[in-house]
DNA sequence: CTCCGGAATGTTATACCATAACACAACCTG
DNA sequence: CAGGTTGTGTTATGGTATAACATTCCGGAG
């Protein structure tokens, strides 16, 4: 939907960034990995961050207070984050599904829904695999 | 399930305030609020709400850094919210049907889930009835 | 009673997260 | 060129959270 890049070189900056970094990073580590690049003061990350959520490019994990390349510019804004304690991966999963349940929920209520942020916290499959069962 | 009253007086100190508060108050708001009855610095403040976060007293709300008094004791810990954007009032509700929803699409990708994080952004009813029509 | 230990608290300092406010340069457009 | 818009740089500050250590209170063991 919204034309994919035009996007000015900062925002670029820390959109390649996150895209490697493939977990949530908060914005003072990017600020850390991009002081060789030249960035040098929190708003100019802020500021990146900005234009790439508001074009979906990037989520924020409110509950992390951290920021993540969103893994599926085919969902809409619908979506939720597992996230897991043990090695921090995050996996986003769109929660239309989800959403919609919650909407009819807020409906009743006389709730007008906006925005859903849906986050959850466990363990991921590979971390559960990985150590001892139920460690 | 855990025993209502023996909590530390700064726990009650806090709750008090929390429940006569009525809506989300961040951590530093709460210092303020205190401060008259001697809480003087934020370590002591966060101690409290740890308490009552344990015991399921006390909810934080992620997208606002804030916490609230729970106000449904009842639930249990799979709870959901709705914010007001217009009057900052927030509705507590049960997520009981959601989490079981969402446990389903974690468990379809391997995650085990420990705790669901629901928040909903919009406007409750009586901010869209008191203002011009979806003004 | 005294000693010891744990729980709660107090206090200082610091780290981390986020934005306000202002200055400047590049660019396009009339 | 004048004037607006957009992106950027920079400084300073406000808001959120915790580390680390001192102190007090209270209950049980000796």
């Amino acid at each position: 939907m919204p034309p994919p890049d035009d996007l000015p070189r900062n925002a670029v900056l820390v959109l390649d960034f996150l895209l490697a970094h493939g977990r949530p990073a908060s914005a003072y580590r990017i600020l850390d990995a991009l002081r060789p690049q030249g960035i040098a003061a929190p708003p100019t990350v802020y500021r990146a961050l900005d234009r790439l959520l508001a074009r979906g490019l990037v989520h924020r994990v409110e509950s992390l207070n951290a920021f993540v390349a969103c893994a599926r510019p085919d969902h809409g804004e619908d979506n939720g984050f597992a996230i897991c304690g043990d090695c921090g991966q995050v996996a986003e999963f769109s929660g239309r599904a989800v959403h919609r349940a919650l909407g009819a929920i807020a409906a009743a209520q006389g709730f007008e829904l906006a925005h859903a942020t849906i986050e959850l916290a466990g363990r991921c499959a590979a971390c559960r695999g990985s150590e001892a069962c139920h460690g």
